[in-house]
Order: structure tokens, then sequence, then C-alpha cells
DNA sequence: ACTTTAAAAGACCAAATAGTTTCTTAACTT
DNA sequence: AAGTTAAGAAACTATTTGGTCTTTTAAAGT
């Protein structure tokens, strides 16, 4: 029918930006080859030429919907900022990613991590290093405002850029239950309360 | 083969009470007739005898995982405590819960959030109503630590349930991917340092 | 223009899947 | 003890599914 244009690298990265939010909205089992032709735009023949099967598919989606989270979410704070700066300006990002979400379906590490926990073993490693990288982002603000003295010394970093990451995540996942943006910013000024009362001096 | 007692009461109970577990790990598109069969030991008769079809299995299996929740989780707080001692009752209750899951698989509710949110709307009611019963549990709490002066009076209750749901629901899911317990308890500590110092008067 | 190459389409296939129908039999009734 | 009922097993079916194989054709090379 429709015939794309022959360019296999602009192809293939075409088949995983329209498949991600499939995959984002719909998670792998529930992801259907037919939804993929669909939502792509090329047939069976032209996606297996660039994936071996619908398990590569996918994985290439969420390491591509996670690139998409980075460049919002985690986008560089800049080193030049205080780290009071760049703690709070962490979550002045969160808060306009919440009102525009950069990936339909929720966030992927959350929806790749319900479903992967158990499931699939490789699944699993990809999420949790995509959640390691998003820690040691903020731990690496907080070790410096702990040695800067901006932050109180008797914090253990790691533990709060959990806490932080879990109330982030938790607040998503009730967002889009209760379809509620309102939550999710309520979420986000007890979580900036919590910042400047727990982990500033 | 195997021949289940003829009682049809305890064989509907039974279906939900095995298949449950597997909902809860696999999603409702990830599990599949046979595993259910296996996990039951009830042939495809047996199980249709009772439920109009996997759906309605699933959605009573869901209502089963919550009420497992609702029994270690939520159980009756005191009312003849202090507000602040409930509300540390109810995170003392979560630290057990960790360490003890009553239902394989993660949090039933985190796990039928992310399947359902895009994708069956009847579901995302039933996590919906899950999560407001589990909210409301939160503040009543709240509200009578405010009247009796234990909490400060500027907080917002149901914000401030929300946000102690989001970074429970989201250290378990943390907690899932990483296979760390400490974590989640770590997560644990923070918030109940939050509770002490934002919430408590 | 003619040939070659490989990207993509579309027909094809075997297995899996959800669901239905029929048969069997445990247990209750009389 | 025979007859009745309905729970549950098991065979059956239509569809869907993921994946492969063959064919077509756009575009680059000669």
């Amino acid at each position: 029918m429709k015939r794309a244009t022959r360019n296999p690298v602009k192809s293939k990265q075409e088949i995983i930006e329209k498949a991600a939010p499939v995959f984002n909205t719909y998670g792998f089992a529930g992801t259907k080859l037919d939804m993929l032709i669909e939502a792509t735009g090329f047939q069976k023949g032209g996606i297996y030429g660039h994936f071996k099967n619908k398990m590569d598919l996918a994985r290439a989606a969420f390491q591509h919907n996670f690139q998409q989270l980075k460049a919002t979410y985690l986008a560089e704070s800049d080193a030049s900022l205080s780290p009071k700066e760049r703690l709070l300006g962490f979550l002045q990002r969160y808060k306009a990613y919440l009102s525009k979400p950069p990936v339909a379906g929720g966030c992927p590490i959350l929806n790749m991590a319900t479903e992967a926990d158990d499931t699939d073993e490789t699944n699993r490693l990809l999420v949790k290093a995509a959640i390691n990288e998003w820690k040691d982002s903020l731990v690496v603000i907080l070790e410096k405002g702990i040695q800067t003295g901006d932050f109180r010394s008797d914090i253990n970093p790691a533990q709060e850029a959990f806490f932080i990451i879990s109330s982030i995540e938790g607040s998503i996942m009730l967002g889009q239950v209760k379809r509620s943006l309102g939550l999710m910013l309520g979420v986000a000024d007890s979580l900036e309360k919590y910042v400047r009362t727990a982990i500033f001096k």
C-alpha cells in the first residue's frame, strides 16, 4: 500500500518512535503486532527487517522513551548553579514534565518496571540501570551540597535520592489513575517541603 | 484427572485465591488461560462455570488481593490511640508489609494501575476506588490530629495522604526492580522523618 | 537504459489463545 | 438403590498471534 521512503536508518528510527508510545501504553504483552503495524505504518516484513522479534523492538522502544525522559526531566542541571538551586530546578522540571509528558502512557520506567519485575530478567536489568542513572544524577547534587555545607551532613544521599524518585513515580501512578494533574502537583509541593526542611540546612 | 471436591462456593473462592497471585505477577494480558489452569488445578470448564470470562476472574482476583492488603496494611488503626501513634503505627505496618508481602508480584494497586490506566476504564475505576479508600483512612487520622492539635493546622490532609501513598508505592516499585528490601526500608525512614517534621507539631 | 541490491510488502504458516459444547460423574433426593 | 442435578473435565472451534518466506520495487551503480 503506502510505501515508505527507502532509508533503512531513518525507517528503523521511525518504527521505534512510533512504536514507543504503544508499548508504553499497553505494555509488552498487551501490544499486538497489528497495533504496531497500524501505529508505525510499516508491514510485518518491514518491521521484522529491522528487529529480530517483538521483544527486540520493545527494548529499543523503552530505551527511546527513557532518552526522551532524560532530555526533559534529567536535563543537565547546570553545574554552575548552587546545589540548592539545582535540586529545586530538578523539582521544577518534574512539575513541567507532569504538565506536558514527553511520552504517552505514563512514566516508561514505572510501566516497564511493573511488567518486567517478575517476568523478564533482561528488562528488569534495563529498568534497574535507568533507575540507577537517575539516582546517580541526584546523588551527585546531594553530595555536592553536603560538601559545600548547603545540605545537612547527616543525610544519606542514596536514600534521599530513592525517596525523591519514589514519591515522583508514585505520584505519576496516582495521577494517571485519578486523572488528576492537581494531585501530582500537590505531591510535588510536599516533596519540595521535604527537600527544604530535611535536606537543606 | 484430579477431581476437586464438589463445593461450588468453595471452588469459586479457591479459583480466585489461586489465580490472584498469577494475575498480580503477570498482569491481565500476560496471564494466559493455561497458567490459570495450572495454578488453580481446575480445567477450563470448571473455571468458566464460575466466571464469564478471563476479565471477570481478573477483577475478582484484584478485589481479593486488595482485601488481603487491607487486612495487613490498613488494619484498623486503633481509634483509642493518639493521632501520632496511629500514623506511626501505619508506617510500622507498612514496613512489616515490605518484609512479608501478603501477595506475590508486588503491590496489586500499583500493578493494576499501570496496566489499566490507559487500557480498561472499568479497571481504572476499580483501582481508583481502592486508592480513595486508602487515602480516606489516612485523611481521617490527619484531620483528627489537626483537631487535637497534634498535627500542624496548615497542612492539606488529602495532599499529605497522597504524598505518603506516592512514596510508599514508588518505593515498592523501586524495591521490586532493584530487589532490595533495604532500599524500601530506607524510603520508609525518610517518610517517617517527613511525617515527624512536616506533619507533627 | 540495464542491472543489481536490499528495503519493504504481503502472502503464508504453525502455534497459541480465549471461549463453547458435550460428556462424565460426585453427591443429593426420594 | 435408582434417578436427578449440576460441577467440573475434556474435546472441540474459531480467531488471533508472532514469525517466516517469497515477491515486489525504489533507488543506486554501471
